[in-house]
DNA sequence: GCAATACTGTGACGCAGTTCACATCGGCTT
DNA sequence: AAGCCGATGTGAACTGCGTCACAGTATTGC
């Protein structure tokens, strides 16, 4: 409420030690100004949760804007004979929810928690008049919006035209891609029912594909992760059309 | 650049017998008042394509926004060996390209000519000013973004869960939609081949399937479009999960 | 420390959808 | 009106991946 620099009890709200400072470092917060962020701060309600809990269900209302403090979110849709397709894992400092608080309608798909998590939850009430407020914001989500739609338009492209192979090295590259890991040993993790639910092909198809690499040192496979090794024989399935040269 | 309400010159270009007039309409300049959208008709430049012609390819840098004033562009990707994907089919009245003008990244898609077309290209360099300086315009971008995203998450939905008949039954559900058609004899003009490349499935396939839902009156079949006659059974076939009782 | 509960690994068999090879039909061009 | 080309229609053979039915092996919880 004072906002002078010297308010030691504003400051420590997103300080280094504060929950919400890995928040701090999302793209679409970085250029705040430091007043702003503690105000968004103040809407958020920290929740924690445990592994398999409902967040959200495709077609409720959106009314809230979901970021992951620790733990990973499973985003997620459900067909009519229970089979599942997982659209994106969520990792700590990551949001979600963005689409339906935004455009105000429903949830495009379901979010559970895949671990214990933590998560702060914005209600749309306390946002939408905060992003009219500080106009550099829309533009930071217009960026945001684009690079999912960038992120779900290639899941799409691959789901088309690619087969097994093509599919399965695709999704391991996308995700090393996305954890920013180094060129060697990129461990993701990540079951293999996981990425069977992500490439939408069978846990035990997917096992075989990935056995077969292993036997030729492109993966290694550890429990509940896989290791890329060879990311550029990857690539050159993905770029051969699915064809792994066998 | 007089900006008066008398000066006729500039109300044409904007008046019903305009071409820019289907724009007009388009929810994203809709609430934008007058000499805003003259302004942005004196940036957009006016092309018109020969059916075939390639507008942008996929990788290209991404600097203009196309409005489509008639005819239809098709947007689609190519695998390595050939096949190609079609994302979607833009009409009279709509837009694309915006991902890549927003972002100021490659596109993400080829766009062709899938008829003989009438376009107009808008320059990044006149467009980024612009959209900073109408603000309202921002938000209508957002919204534009998470309709896209939408339409997107579906078709990674579909194209996962579903098989053939589910696949298909959503496609066509889809375009009568989209178009916006009268409940009885929704009539979608594209051809079996550009359908099977939206599904990603053969075009024989999607053929017998036809011919099947054809012979039950779900769909009359004519040369180079589909006429949906019983939506419900469509529906009712993908929420069965793409089983449709035969 | 032991059971319960994931997760991984693997083979036999079946089928949805592809591939290939045609035939036909309608509309457009010259 | 002849000829061409793009679109539709159809059947036979093949195959990639799913289904089912297991067995083994870490990890978690009590």
């Amino acid at each position: 409420m004072t906002g002078m620099p010297q308010d030691k009890k504003a400051v420590s709200r997103t300080g280094a030690g504060s929950a919400l400072s890995v928040l701090r470092k999302h793209p679409i917060f970085s250029d705040l100004d430091p007043e702003a962020f503690d105000q968004l701060c103040r809407y958020a309600k920290h929740t924690t949760l445990k592994r398999g809990t409902t967040i959200v269900s495709k077609g409720d209302p959106g009314n809230s804007l979901i970021a992951v403090i620790s733990g990973t979110v499973k985003i997620s849709v459900t067909s009519p004979d229970g089979r599942s397709a997982i659209l994106n894992l969520i990792g700590p400092g990551e949001i979600f929810g963005e689409v339906a608080i935004l455009d105000g309608h429903t949830r495009t798909a379901d979010a559970t928690a895949n671990t214990n998590c933590e998560i702060y939850v914005i209600d749309r009430r306390d946002f939408i008049p905060f992003v009219r407020s500080q106009p550099a914001l829309a533009m930071k989500f217009i960026e945001l919006l684009c690079t999912r739609l960038r992120w779900t338009s290639d899941q799409v492209e691959e789901v088309i035209l690619q087969n097994l192979p093509g599919r399965l090295a695709s999704a391991l590259l996308r995700l090393t891609e996305k954890h920013k890991l180094a060129p060697a040993g990129r461990t993701i993790a990540v079951t293999q029912q996981e990425i069977s639910e992500m490439v939408g092909m069978t846990r035990e198809s997917i096992n075989k594909q990935l056995r077969a690499w292993a036997d030729r040192k492109w993966v290694r496979l550890e429990h509940g992760a896989i290791v890329v090794l060879d990311a550029g024989s990857l690539q050159a399935i993905v770029e051969a059309g699915g064809d792994d040269g066998v």
